[in-house]
DNA sequence: GAAAAATACTTGACGTGTCAACTATACTCA
DNA sequence: TGAGTATAGTTGACACGTCAAGTATTTTTC
């Protein structure tokens, strides 16, 4: 018996272990999500990173600190900055450095990116619908209850 | 009740969706094991793609076409090109045009690469046991078994 | 049998993640 | 107060992934 993941790569052997299994069908799987999704962003003009930059922002309601948003994605600090200088060129965030303590800078979304926000909304709820559709209530619950599961070893780091 | 992942992004609302719960969960659980191994691989002075075409290569036993291995990564067909150049020029594989079509390229795995590959297999293991350590067989299986589901919409397109 | 279409790549430009090293500003404490 | 250290961010180099466009070689098709 082979198992679908198996067949998809052509794979000869099965798998020795169910967590090589799981390792290898992770990375097809968010593979997968993260194409769809990346597709419609790029429609908006926007990547997947520059749109959680700003989904940042819009929930935080104020300006941050650079390496404050950093630290909300699951970012290495230095990506940050290009990141932010892309945003800022396409007129949707704005920087300006902190008078109390010079080293920050913060970080502010612009109306345009609030309207850009708003343009994406409906489109992505739709595609993460789309996506997840044809799983169940409980599979879906379940399967986040798993990946929250496999983090659970990261917490004890 | 706020949710395990909504606390990690502090973010300020619970979910709207669990669609939506799901996908970022996914995004959050793929980088830290993607970053665990990218760190093992690194370490042997590869990335975790270069990994792949050397595993593939391995696989087959024999050597395959350029567009052959694209095809079994998950990948689009511009990113190869530099990939097999830069395992070229470490001295892991060899390219060798075909006689019979000279539009093909095939690439052929050295001595060096198979050894590389053995050096990396244990540790590999090893990781790969540790990230799911804390994980029952049963919840693994249908983490599996979850992960090809949410795949399943994407055969029918 | 020549023009058109398909195939197997390759190239170049751009965004991003990663590392190491650097600047500027603030803090600490001796 | 002044040296040492920590913090906030930036820069540069390199490896990808992605898109659009280009080259070289078959294959098709009329």
């Amino acid at each position: 018996m082979t198992s679908k993941l198996q067949n998809e790569i052509k794979k000869r052997k099965p798998f020795d272990r169910l967590e090589e299994e799981a390792t290898l069908n992770f990375l097809r799987t968010e593979d997968y999500l993260q194409s769809r999704s990346a597709k419609l962003f790029r429609s908006h003009g926007l990547t997947a990173s520059q749109y959680n930059v700003l989904r940042i922002l819009r929930g935080e309601g104020q300006p941050l600190p650079s390496l404050e948003i950093a630290g909300r994605m699951i970012q290495q600090v230095p990506a940050i900055t290009g990141l932010i200088d892309r945003l800022e060129r396409a007129g949707y965030v704005e920087r300006h450095r902190c008078e109390k303590d010079r080293r920050v800078v913060y970080v502010k979304i612009t109306a345009a990116g609030l309207a850009l926000l708003g343009e994406i909304e409906e489109p992505l709820k739709e595609l993460q619908m789309r996506m997840f559709s044809h799983m169940s209530r409980q599979d879906l619950r379940e399967l986040i209850r798993l990946l929250e599961q496999v983090r659970a070893a990261a917490d004890d780091e």
